[in-house]
DNA sequence: GCCGATAGATCGTGCGACGATATAGACTGA
DNA sequence: TCAGTCTATATCGTCGCACGATCTATCGGC
């Protein structure tokens, strides 16, 4: 039995950390397939010009491989060797409400540092 | 030698990503920071409310410890058992640079999924 | 026919998130 | 007075997963 059960079973809006551990490639991809299908390669050169991360090709498919488990995203039949992917709707709400969470921490943190934190 | 020099020794800029590995914790703990200095106990009850996510011990110090090493927070000489930390200049502009990054990614992926995506 | 871009996949390493656990002072109430 | 709870910090073992390296293969240009 695995020590943790943090996997959302595709249902429980849990607000940041939805994804695996507590995000980061997941949400990229996530965010770029949030434009419209697409494969693996042409996912690293949108999160590439999205958001100037690089995404290594381990953590690219090994994250794929982990959001379709999750029923997040699931794969198109290919025609030619691309392997595309699309959002499913438990991955368009699980997204809806990590963004908005992260939002809300971003804005939240941003509030606090231009409100004169020099008060310490 | 490491295998990665991902430190952004405490100067260059780098837009997500900018903690250790992806950020998280890091995140929370530094955007808590920025309402002024706080003792780890507060900051789990403060990353609590203001993000929903309860901080494991382990996690938080251990955080907070690294974060010293990079130069974002210092702990300030405490008067009783309580350990506060609070933002050096460099953490301001860290977190500052992060968080930014984070909310066009947020928003980016919030566009996308209210811009009718079911286009598919 | 070579080279670079496209496209996908797997493996080994190790960072770091997490729960468990230990320790201890302060305060409350039975 | 002593059990129980809250505050407060620290460390350890496990293991999820990010990452670069490496491999294979197709396609277009030159």
């Amino acid at each position: 039995m695995p020590r943790r059960a943090k996997t959302p079973e595709a249902g429980t809006p849990a607000p940041l950390g939805s994804f695996g551990r507590y995000a980061g490639p997941a949400t990229l991809i996530m965010s770029s397939l949030a434009g419209g299908a697409k494969h693996g390669y042409a996912l690293t050169k949108d999160v590439e010009s999205m958001a100037g991360v690089r995404l290594a090709p381990g953590t690219l498919y090994e994250a794929l491989a982990r959001l379709e488990g999750q029923g997040f995203i699931e794969a198109l039949t290919s025609e030619d060797r691309r392997r595309p992917y699309r959002l499913t709707a438990a991955g368009v709400a699980a997204l809806r409400v990590h963004l908005d969470a992260q939002r809300l921490v971003a804005d939240e943190g941003l509030r606090r540092l231009d409100a004169g934190w020099a008060s310490t």
